[in-house]
DNA sequence: CCTTATTCCTACTTAGTAGGTGGGTTTATT
DNA sequence: AATAAACCCACCTACTAAGTAGGAATAAGG
């Protein structure tokens, strides 16, 4: 599995924040709420989104989070390489470990990295405008 | 990660074997020592290899395994899904996990399926015959 | 300035699983 | 009979995804 809750979650965030069409702040109790999440482990993925700055968060009363820009602005590659630590399809890819010793007679390697590819480019091409719901 | 050591190393082996360009039986202890992967943990993976019939094991003295078709005859993607249980990106799509309850108006999920179908596409696009070296 | 509603922070727990091992049984060849 | 191989089943171990607990900092309203 390449995706996992933690960036799955990030997303359905996003777009829900995005499908509100407010300028102020939401707080995330009601995020949870709408979508379902356990308010402590949505903490933890939020927290997250405010340090890469893909959400602005107010504390205090009447505090909350908001989007920092417009929905079509975000690509759903960006919010899940935030989430996710690392989007690699294998973990000869993955940047944290060291490079395989077998990496240049690899009959396998330029398979990995074309998947890679595409993968992240697809998934880069895809923004949270494409994926928000039409207001009714 | 969507690969596991377990569909990495499979990948492997066939090419190994293809590569050998022989009729006969090569011995487990033979490609685990060219590939250097532990006998024991090979051995598990060569199973599941024999049960999906991509490989022919041959039991004895003078035994061992050996390709039950041509190179180009393997898709990528048959050996990594026999291998690794399930290719899906997200546990949504997993074939084991129940239906999602938020499936039918769920904004993320066509997104997902898209993904799925992209990795697969392409896995079943490339064969092993793609990936084995020349012989000089 | 006190109360309330919120985010932010650190640490912990728990269940599942990838990755690997050990020891033995069966089968075929020489 | 000896040997070399695949086959089989049970076990172990370390990591990590997923989730929880409790409180500190901050902002607004009265």
């Amino acid at each position: 599995m390449l995706v996992s809750t933690k960036g799955r979650y990030a997303l359905r965030v996003i777009i829900d924040l995005a499908e509100q069409r407010t300028d102020g702040y939401t707080p995330l109790r009601e995020i949870a709420r709408r979508q379902e999440i356990s308010e402590k482990y949505l903490e933890a993925i939020l927290k997250s989104l405010v340090r890469g700055q893909l959400l602005e968060g107010l504390r205090g009363k009447g505090g909350g989070y908001r989007l920092t820009r417009k929905p079509e602005q975000y690509t759903v590659g960006e919010i899940l390489r935030l989430t996710e630590e690392d989007l690699a399809p294998v973990a000869c890819l993955e940047t944290q470990n060291q490079v395989c010793s077998r990496k240049t007679n690899c009959r396998t390697r330029p398979l990995w990295e074309k998947l890679n590819d595409l993968v992240n480019t697809y998934l880069d091409s895809v923004t949270i405008g494409d994926l928000v719901g039409q207001p009714e």
